[in-house]
DNA sequence: AAATACATTGCAAGCGCTTACATTTTGCGA
DNA sequence: TCGCAAAATGTAAGCGCTTGCAATGTATTT
């Protein structure tokens, strides 16, 4: 904190009232007449007083923080989704408090506990598989939590989001009605990731629906960084029979599949198709635009604000809502060449 | 909070000791016996106690917390920065609020204010212009404060950053160097934004010492997206002469115009050289690789940390420091062709 | 064995705020 | 003008923690 900071008393002083009066004023100004109001917001001017935390978290025995921990701020996955959460937030006076677990469960425990500590009031986490240490926390200290970017339906917990089993599935039929059979997958690291592993799984699962065997499909795990997906589109382009298309885990690997396929001279989607999940704002940008699963961040940062805010407020009231995912066509994806 | 968290009273009854035991335990072990240590912290353990962040704060005046106030989150520009920032202060136990201002001076006031109401004990703030007010309330509050992202040899602010007037001009030079003699330059909106004003500025005053006529060089201000990217350079490509080499104020933009350039069938840098500024991951993907100006966002974000919780602990003890920036060439840059 | 130093622990005040309750002021009808 | 309800304000008790100081216990020295 910091020395010179004006206390209430000091407005009280200033304003000749008492503190309840000044905290009446900040806290249910219509409890309070107009004149003293006025006059007292005039003190609070003159001294600059912002009310102190600490005291009024002590007092009220609730901080308006909420807390989120998001797997990476590296990339611009959650970027527009954790603004929107903000946003949606600030509008109620609650403030944000970001941790990033860099996708490792220890790291991810080791947040929650220090936005716990700090007192947060509700938690933002993403997925919702978690170790057995972190949900027993949880579930003792009792804090609303709300996870995103998945959905499952169950009565205990609190999702806004969307079902990433389904839409692997999606993309993946759109990719073998192309006419494409002769497939590869570049995903996340699945492990810990349950976004990847649904991914993954509804790829799989509407692949082997089509018809198509799965055993020769390749199927790699890498983490989401341009690099990598340059690495594995070496390891991909290196197999015979080739791929006609690859199926990425997220955008951040699609485009460092088109980037690595197009310097080492091969045409996409000519030679190659490559489809992403996200579409984050590159992917309407490379070249060519990106096929991809349209994820509503907007809206899920929202709707996860509000329906954490309302679960802190009056516990079981917050409400569990499954959004819906779309494919945006747009180049990357074409038919194979025979 | 949270009604059912244990207090420090809750532990020292079970462990039969008294508070100011616990609080010992806590914050000077060695202060306090062996085997009481103990067994506080087995009774610690037990209840699952986490120490109360208000009561803290109200007992020390410290909060721990230091604050950091971004433009946006939107981008990728302060991603890996601040991420060195916050792993910096975690290691010292610190945590990390963040705010964005969304580029908007009274929005960047009002999140300062929140963060100090929160209780930060310093302040990252990127830029050093702002308005008066937010300074005013800044030195009243005498808040340790650091800016990055720019230097200037003032010794009433702490600085950790880099010359962006001479970046730009070192760029605009290089451009220059390679033949250019019809430029365009495509900006960041240079009001209340200093490190956007200084490459500018920088890049106009190298561009008239190289006895180049300012008057015709075509100088857009644009907001840091794609899309404003790819207007402006609608835009640009309509003049005429059509200029052979485009400066971006920052890699957003260049990858924005070269994507455009491309999609309307251009060649990069055959038809039209660009350079960027920042080197964020993206400018080593495009193709071609993106010429630009090299900022150590990690050493900036890591330095900013230490120099800040210096200054925390014991004001004035604080030192600004200027890094360097240099260029890094890919490919976006190469010689006009007549 | 007494005196001393030191390590360990407890006591209690207070950090800045909110809020139930008590008190004072105000406005209005009779 | 008086009485009374309602509005405005004040009083004071904590919220959970740290820390200076006092009290106790233990080891060391003479």
């Amino acid at each position: 904190m910091n020395g010179n900071a004006p206390t209430l008393d000091d407005v009280a002083r200033a304003a000749g009232v008492s503190a309840a009066t000044i905290s009446r004023c900040i806290n249910s100004p219509d409890r309070v007449a107009e004149s003293t109001r006025r006059r007292v917001q005039d003190a609070i001017d003159r001294l600059g007083y912002t009310p102190n935390f600490g005291g009024r978290a002590l007092a009220t025995r609730r901080t308006n923080i909420v807390g989120a921990v998001i797997p990476s701020m590296a990339n611009a996955i959650f970027a527009e989704g954790i603004q929107a959460f903000q946003e949606e937030l600030s509008r109620e006076k609650v403030t944000l408090l970001i941790g990033s677990s860099n996708y490792d469960p220890d790291y991810e425990f080791e947040q929650i506990q220090t936005l716990i500590s700090h007192g947060a009031d509700g938690l933002l986490l993403v997925g919702s598989n978690r170790p057995d240490r972190t949900q027993r926390f949880l579930d003792a200290r009792r804090i609303p939590t709300l996870n995103v970017w998945c959905f499952q339906p169950d009565p205990d917990q609190l999702f806004v989001g969307f079902d990433n089993s389904r839409a692997g599935a999606d993309i993946a039929r759109l990719v073998i009605e192309y006419g494409h059979q002769n497939l590869a997958i570049v995903s996340g690291i699945c492990e810990g990731n349950d976004r990847a592993a649904d991914r993954l799984a509804g790829m799989k699962q509407a692949i082997g629906a089509e018809g198509i065997d799965l055993k020769p499909v390749t199927v790699l795990q890498t983490k989401y960084s341009f690099e990598h997906a340059a690495r594995a589109f070496d390891t991909i382009i290196a197999q015979s029979p080739r791929p006609t298309a690859i199926l990425a885990g997220n955008d951040v690997l699609a485009v460092g599949l088109i980037e690595r396929a197009r310097s080492l001279g091969f045409s996409v989607p000519g030679d190659l198709s490559v489809t992403g999940f996200d579409d984050i704002s590159v992917a309407r940008f490379v070249e060519p635009g990106l096929t991809t699963v349209r994820v509503p961040q907007v809206q899920m940062g929202q709707r996860a604000a509000e329906e954490l805010l309302a679960e802190i407020r009056h516990p079981g009231s917050g409400k569990s809502v499954e959004m819906l995912t779309h494919i945006i066509r747009r180049g990357s994806l074409g038919p194979p060449t025979a």
